[in-house]
DNA sequence: GATAAATGCTCTAGTTACTAGAGCTTCAAG
DNA sequence: CTTGAAGCTCTAGTAACTAGAGCATTTATC
């Protein structure tokens, strides 16, 4: 039997964020003690590593839940977690995308300024005022 | 005299998103017409541009706010705008690193799934489950 | 000049995934 | 048996908007 503060230190998620799955129902309401605290057991240990796994590898809490409910159909078929995954990869890679393109207009405008002039003058103000003189469309 | 739909349309920043930013002190609190109605001239037409321009390369906006009260003193040295820019392209950058070593690990799950077969022996759920399934560290 | 549609106003609340804090209770060690 | 750590619930705050209610004004048409 853990307590809320062992799980805690056992799975590296925050007490306070274990309630908040509990309340989001990514975790069974847990039993209680006598005077009315968490008690846990190892399953509740395994499930709470799953989310924190998914939640380092950017997942959000919808899709936990759906890839929770898949885990407990073992014998279904997969495509469902394999879209989630999926799905995923597709939208971190847009998300790279994206950040590249804003890193070189950023590295484009500070490139032009090396800190030594005057705000009138200074490029990444004007940049910042004239669209048009950007490379790239953002 | 613009109305607040007018500076809407040319600038791309939707109404209430405008008025946000005059909450937030972002653009100074509009003229208003007898009826109260908000009304803009060219200058609020510009810093609302330059505004938007920030916010698309990512920029929050305390570091706008920040960035207006620089422009507002011509003559001053430039460092501090140089140096807010630095910093968000450091911040773009890390997140980019961060989010690489993510599409790795989520390739690599995705890959060793191809949807044909059971949520019992799904990589993707097992990956999930045990972290010593992973390569890196995340 | 009347009327109706479009636009504008303020205010409140909702979004995501937590985090912080208040005020109180229970547990574990000595 | 005391005391300090840990736990409990509940509310509110974070970032940058977005949505909606309920009402007022403006503009275009007749």
């Amino acid at each position: 039997m853990l307590s809320i503060g062992d799980l805690s230190r056992r799975t590296g998620v925050k007490v306070p964020t274990i309630r908040y799955y509990e309340q989001m129902g990514l975790i069974e309401a847990a039993e209680r003690s006598e005077g009315n605290q968490r008690r846990y057991e190892r399953d509740d240990l395994e499930r709470l590593a799953f989310i924190r796994h998914a939640r380092d590898l950017g997942l959000d809490i919808p899709a936990i839940r759906e890839l929770i409910a898949l885990s407990q159909h073992p014998s279904e078929p997969c495509a469902d977690a394999d879209r989630i995954a999926a799905d995923h990869l597709a939208a971190v890679r847009e998300k790279i995308q994206r950040l590249k393109k804003l890193e070189q207009e950023l590295e484009r405008i500070v490139s032009h300024c090396d800190g030594g002039h005057s705000i009138e003058e200074c490029y990444v103000i004007r940049a910042l005022s004239d669209h048009r003189l950007c490379e790239g469309e953002h």
